[in-house]
DNA sequence: ACTTTAATGTACGATTAATGTTCTATTTGG
DNA sequence: CCAAATAGAACATTAATCGTACATTAAAGT
């Protein structure tokens, strides 16, 4: 729990380091704050310090190398970005606002993120449109995972199969193609799928 | 239940805390709210902790510290109780412990549990063998929505098909049969699903 | 490479300011 | 009358401050 002060300081850091992305020193925080003595900065960083909301990333007598701890504990493991709306044969969609969607601890992780799925490409794996698909970034994925893939600038959700030393994204509905990966295709994979949710 | 002064005090910290984030004194609230004495706020205040709507986050003596209590509906939705498993032709088999499984909001609920599913009668409707259904417990459902339902003491997930005055349920499944009722079954619905979550 | 200099972070110790707590009375409205 | 509300002053505890001397690092000359 911070006071006062506390917030001031910590906020007038992370200003500093938000917009020149180098730590205050000491004086200037003195100076900002219109303090007269360097003792008061000292006592607010290292209460900062205990609490957990500041480090000196070079350690010990290190300068000008103050870190603001980003607020893990408070929102984590339940909150993930919606990061867009996914539809075969289109990039990614992202929204305008930066969304989040909560989903269970079990499907939370910091490399994780949402898609809302448009279209029936993978409804023979029981992914039908509208549902939300859970993904973990990555960029590598192995034979039958569902995966998030970028080919030629198109995003989609398919089946990634590797046979034959050939890669190719297979989708769950007969009606669509399956698409072969080639040398001369711009092909990433962006994430794996790892949980889906439905609303009725 | 609260008093007039009560919602006073405790309104004006609510703001306070919205708007700035950081606690107002009680030398602060005696002047907002036209007081001439600290022990009327304090009296106040103490009303009101005691009455849980507020708590001293630092304990004794802590300064600036008043927290607003959010009340009980807001913060108790995210985990559900996770019933058990559901059989195609089987009594629900309960689990031992009572086991609960997090949510996101949209699907919490207080009369709403999780079912994790066993079988593949609902393929084609998008609902795996392993998937844990999201129920809203409830006694009545209307044509076509996928229900949880009692039939001579088996429990089942189904579609809920009311055509010409007849009830059946019907699996999303050709594999399964279609289950018509009859006026002597005895036959209950238990829940209507809301949503899924699967995790791979 | 070495010394020098400037910039910067640290360590005490003490003091003041801000803020919550307690106690006893008194007032007020139904 | 009674319960809620209010008042005033003294007290307790924490938050914030100041001043100065010192230690360490980074940069600049040589």
């Amino acid at each position: 729990m911070l006071t006062v002060r506390q917030k001031q300081v910590l906020g007038f850091i992370r200003g500093r380091l938000q917009e020149s992305g180098i730590s205050p020193s000491y004086r200037e925080i003195m100076a900002a704050l219109g303090f007269k003595s360097l003792s008061t900065v000292t006592h607010h960083v290292r209460s900062l310090m205990r609490g957990g909301y500041l480090v000196n990333a070079k350690g010990y007598h290190g300068k000008r190398a103050l870190q603001v701890v980003p607020p893990v504990s408070e929102t984590s493991a339940v909150e993930i970005p919606l990061a867009g709306v996914i539809a075969a044969g289109r990039p990614i969609e992202a929204l305008e606002t930066s969304e989040t969607i909560s989903v269970p601890p079990a499907l939370a992780g910091p490399d994780n993120y949402a898609l809302k799925l448009q279209g029936d490409s993978m409804i023979g794996d029981g992914v039908l449109d509208g549902d939300v698909v859970i993904v973990r970034r990555v960029d590598t994925a192995r034979h039958r995972e569902m995966v998030v893939a970028l080919i030629n600038g198109e995003a989609t959700l398919k089946r990634l199969a590797r046979e034959n030393g050939r890669t190719s994204l297979r989708p769950a509905n007969p009606d669509y193609p399956i698409i072969d990966i080639g040398p001369e295709d711009d092909f990433r994979i962006q994430g794996v799928a790892i949980g889906v949710i439905r609303r009725y």
